[in-house]
RNA sequence: GCGGCCGUCGUCUAGCCUGGAGGAGGACACCAGCCUCCCGAGCUGGCGACCCGGGUUCAAAUCCCGGCGGCCGCACCA
């Protein structure tokens, strides 16, 4: 039996996770998390929560926003038309392709980003393409959109989507957000919530699911001032660049933050901060450093929005090398596509210290080419245009082909770039943005797997302190002589200061020790004869199975700075050395 | 979604091929009690399962069909 398979078995039995409505056969990708699972979630997000939000209060806030939301948000962040798979199929040997990258590969064509199903068959039909694997004669494209769809309202015509991320309720909030916090950039907006992907087919218990709990943040900044002040250049990044990706060189190199900005293998300083917090963050978990590593995403699997991308991965012994956090550097593509789409203008504004002649690039929209692409909605671009920034335009243009907003893209006909110099107080500009991203079920099973261990053919799952879901037991040693009684004492007493304890008093000693191992109860608290003449308790270790004799009036502050701040005190200090 | 294999107490399994004798057996875990006490000890008792639906049959855990779910392979994984 797999560790995997062993650790899904305790997560069962006592009561970590399981799959959902078990009851009528159970649904893969949705999961129940149990007593013991919700807390140690809750300990996971907890933690996260203070190593990206807290440390860095200045600048970062947590917000909520809804789950379903509305049709035009994810119209205009191109999930509507890039959060798709075409699929083709083999008539003769049944395999399956994606449509585009069968036709980038047999035809040489690119660019077929927001073609229909029907226009990729009818490119099929015409260049007579294959199956790549039995030469047999292809299908019609089918299109999997893996957004989760409703209706809002009864009898409704309007649909809401499920998100797939939460990043785009603080994309659509960010002009709130961002004047609730005093117009100051940088400005980073996080979020812990329920977010949805209809996955084709999610096998892998916890590592794939239909419905998870995202951790992300997005930091809002200025492309003129990037810097990232609050990062340290010496720390070391554990990395496998673009280029030895494209190589299949899969061995990570392990660079300094200086180094790896001066090449160019992370693109963002925000990005690079993240990336250190990242792997703070897992080592926080117990994964150990040379288990995590980050690989670049090339570019033909990057996300629709993303200009770089790093997959922060962990070594499962089952899985191998998954992912638990995605590092992309989202420029300015979102708060575009919402610019186009809703007419609003989501620049802002920073004043300059004097006035000072720029030169720029004016975007003028040439509107009978607009009437004729985009109709109606032509007026909604031209708006848009004459509030992106033109050297960006130009840009765009030239190494793309094309501009995009949200669902419009602009070519070159549609605008004339003017080079202008002006004499200007300030400057209007869209934030790039940098952006980390966490699941947190993934997380709960590496850190669990990760702490499985065996000894003497006991399972220990040795958490670290500071997550483990029940922080400290209390045994009495024999259920007669007044034991029990002093131990309900001892437990009230824990219990009073906060911690989260458990009491315990059916069967052997050492049963009752194995079993608080198995769901990583680090310290066990038992009253025996010498209690009563003392007032002294023994602590337990999970880890060493060593104890220390400690005085009843101690023992809350020596429990709590131990699973609180995994301070060792004395008596502690000796046991865990 | 396709193909192969598979689905019995919480877990591991016996039984299925060859339909009946079934009140579906065992082990571990769990619960209660006794005993004992510093590492899953012992004794007594208890709870607890044939994935769902249909069919064949006098009779289905067993044979057939469909569904659901799992594992593996292919594909997919923004």
């Amino acid at each position: 039996m797999s560790v995997a398979d062993r650790v899904m078995e305790l997560a069962r039995r006592r009561g970590f996770f399981w799959i959902s409505a078990e009851l009528y056969g159970g649904v893969s990708g949705f999961l129940d998390f149990g007593p013991l699972g919700k807390l140690l979630k809750r300990k996971i997000e907890e933690k996260w929560r203070q190593w990206f939000i807290v440390k860095n209060q200045e600048f970062v806030v947590e917000i909520e926003t809804p789950v379903i939301t509305p049709y035009k948000v994810f119209e205009a962040s191109g999930h509507v038309a890039h959060f798709t798979d075409y699929m083709v199929e083999c008539l003769k040997c049944g395999r399956k392709f994606r449509a585009d990258h069968l036709i980038e590969e047999q035809a040489g064509l690119t660019g077929l980003e927001g073609l229909s199903e029907a226009e990729l068959s009818s490119i099929i039909r015409e260049r007579g393409l294959k199956c790549p694997e039995c030469a047999g004669p292809l299908g019609e494209v089918k299109r999997f959109n893996l957004l989760f769809q409703t209706t809002i309202g009864p009898y409704s015509e309007s649909i809401g989507f499920a998100r797939p991320e939460a990043a785009q309720g603080m994309f659509t909030t960010f002009s709130r957000v961002y004047n609730a916090m005093r117009n100051r950039l940088p400005l980073g907006i996080a979020q812990i919530g329920k977010v949805m992907r209809n996955e084709i087919s999610p096998r892998q218990g916890p590592i794939r699911l239909r419905e998870f709990t995202i951790m992300e943040l997005e930091l809002f900044y200025d492309p003129k001032d990037p810097k990232c002040p609050v990062l340290d250049r010496s720390e070391v990044l554990r990395i496998v660049p673009e280029d030895r990706v494209s190589k299949k060189l899969m061995e990570p190199i392990e660079v300094t933050v200086e180094e790896a900005l001066k090449t160019g293998v992370v693109l963002s300083e925000w990005t690079a901060y993240f990336m250190v917090l990242a792997q703070k963050f897992i080592q926080d978990l117990g994964i150990p450093f040379e288990k995590q590593m980050f690989i670049a995403k090339l570019p033909q699997e990057r996300a629709h929005y993303a200009s770089q991308v790093y997959d922060q991965v962990v070594e499962l012994e089952k899985w191998g090398w998954v992912e638990v956090s995605g590092h992309a550097f989202r420029t300015d593509y979102d708060l575009r596509g919402h610019m186009a789409s809703s007419g609003e203008d989501l620049r802002v504004y920073k004043q300059l210290s004097s006035e000072v002649e720029v030169e720029d690039y004016e975007v003028r929209p040439v509107l009978e080419a607009l009437k004729e692409d985009f109709g109606g909605e032509a007026g909604l671009v031209a708006n848009a245009l004459k509030m992106m920034p033109g050297a960006r335009v130009l840009e765009e243009l030239e190494s793309k082909g094309f501009f995009e907003m949200g669902k419009f893209r602009v070519y070159r006909r549609h605008v004339e770039l003017v080079k202008v110099k002006r004499k200007v107080k300030g400057r209007r500009f869209i934030p790039f943005v940098a952006e980390p991203s966490f699941g947190a079920e993934r997380l709960v099973y590496a850190a669990m797997e990760h702490a499985f261990k065996e000894k003497e053919g006991r399972v220990i799952l040795s958490l670290p302190p500071d997550i483990a879901p029940i922080e400290v037991a209390v045994f009495p040693l024999v259920n007669r002589n007044g034991l029990p009684e002093k131990a309900r004492e001892v437990y009230k007493a824990l219990k009073d200061r906060g911690l989260l304890v458990e009491y315990d008093d059916s069967g052997s000693i050492g049963r009752r020790y194995a079993r608080a191992d198995e769901v990583g109860v680090p310290l066990a608290v038992t009253v025996d004869h010498q209690t009563l003449e003392d007032d002294t308790v023994t602590i337990r270790s999970r880890d060493t199975w060593r104890q220390v004799r400690c005085s009843i009036q101690q023992l809350p502050d020596v429990i709590e700075a131990y699973v609180r701040r995994k301070v060792a005190i004395a008596p502690l200090k000796e046991l865990i050395e």
